[in-house]
DNA sequence: AGTCTTTTGTGCATCGCTTCACAAAGGTAC
DNA sequence: GTACCTTTGTGAAGCGATGCACAAAAGACT
């Protein structure tokens, strides 16, 4: 018989709480460095911008790493949640794409803060190649096979065009990649095992507008337009 | 009595269902533009990377634009959904901060694709002001609220330091701004009817490590590392 | 040692989203 | 006009996340 989970996913921590571990472990580093010790569940939920019921729920799935009646130790948290997060061992990543984009994300400090290190930056563009960058030169993407294995590249980013996001996306999952940030407007179609996150510019100020233009209909009583759809296909 | 929302939140659209509009219409767009003049929530579903039964339900939201035992037409879906976001109408955004990610944004083509204009770039750094990015002067941030007015700016984009990051959003909520889109890597302080939504390089690619590392897991047998938090302490 | 205060960890009810499965409806062919 | 095929729209079940509320635990104070 095969061993069926325990509990949840054998340990399976709910993915709604890993999306906010980050943001907790970035409240923390900010406590950490007005040297606070500790810290209650209460205070550092504000400090992340949750209710202290659903931290307390979060952190729980970790382990128990509080003190009743104290709250939780500030270094210890961090380093628990550093572990969970896979924080503690060095990942490289590969930026492909090196326009305004890929530079900015190269250029971005934080981005680099703990546990992630730029190690590659590739381009299509002979013009780009062999620009430096960070300390790095740029490579030309014929080269990514080998320089994602040379380098031990784990994490790719994709800031290339829409057009290209695809191709580049089936060569690092053909060279063993299995975790992309995308920051390509489009769908990547990727086999099941590869996890893919998609950051959207234009997704995020569509839903930005859509809440704007609710608000506006809420204070001038409904919607401003008909559905003047006739009209609207002639221009 | 108070009149109850009718139904849901009286034409309430969920806002799951919201944040995967904008894939529905970038699917549609490439639809249109290989002239496909109808398309079937299967099809449909399988371009924007979702189940069908999801995207009829999502649709369905937004009203009864199918025709069964045929489809959706393409351009009347496309118009409705964009009616719906409030992309029938112009945005004007304004970005603060104009860093390497302020200028990436701001020369990021899909991002002012349909319905959004970027129409005010704001600095602090006077080596910056005055300098031209597509076609327009970088505004000095004293003059935040100048801009704002004079322009009819309604979405800002914070690009700024995380340490400015707070400051700028209380100013552009005091000038009447509702809707902030925050790609600094701060917890914004908002007053309710504000909407945030937050872009974070560093977050997304914790998430990434912490898959990653689950499959590595998952390969080797277990936590690679013990629990050795004295020892990491000392580094 | 006992009482009091604080704060964690969690059982449980609730909520919202997802998915299934199918009846209703439109089109087509004969 | 009827029979058949396709695809939508949706009731209802299922599932995971949220938030309440409180018992259990830890330290402080007497």
């Amino acid at each position: 018989m095969i061993r069926r989970m325990s509990r949840a996913r054998e340990r399976g921590i709910p993915d709604a709480t890993v999306a906010r571990l980050p943001l907790y472990l970035r409240a923390l580093n900010g406590l950490s460095e007005r040297s606070t010790a500790t810290v209650s569940s209460e205070d550092l939920a504000l400090a992340a911008g949750v209710n202290s019921a659903k931290l307390r729920k979060d952190l729980s799935h970790l382990g128990s790493y509080g003190t009743r009646g104290v709250g939780y130790d500030v270094q210890y948290l961090i380093y628990q949640i550093s572990r969970e997060l896979g924080l503690t061992q060095d990942w490289a990543v590969a930026i492909v794409g090196v326009g305004n984009l890929g530079r900015a994300l190269a250029n971005y400090g934080g981005f680099v803060s703990r546990g992630f290190r730029v190690a590659a930056l590739l381009d299509a563009d002979t013009a780009v190649v062999g620009e430096h960058l960070v300390g790095m030169a740029v490579d030309h993407i014929d080269q990514l096979e080998e320089v994602i294995n040379q380098r031990g590249v784990s994490i790719v980013v994709i800031a290339t065009p829409a057009s290209a996001a695809q191709q580049v996306a089936d060569r690092v999952i053909a060279a063993g990649i299995t975790s992309i940030l995308n920051f390509a407007p489009v769908v990547l179609n990727v086999p099941d095992g590869v996890d893919v996150r998609k950051v959207d510019l234009s997704t995020e100020l569509q839903i930005l507008a859509f809440h704007e233009q609710r608000k506006a209909e809420r204070e001038t009583g409904s919607p401003m337009m008909a559905d003047d759809w006739a009209e609207a296909m002639d221009a």
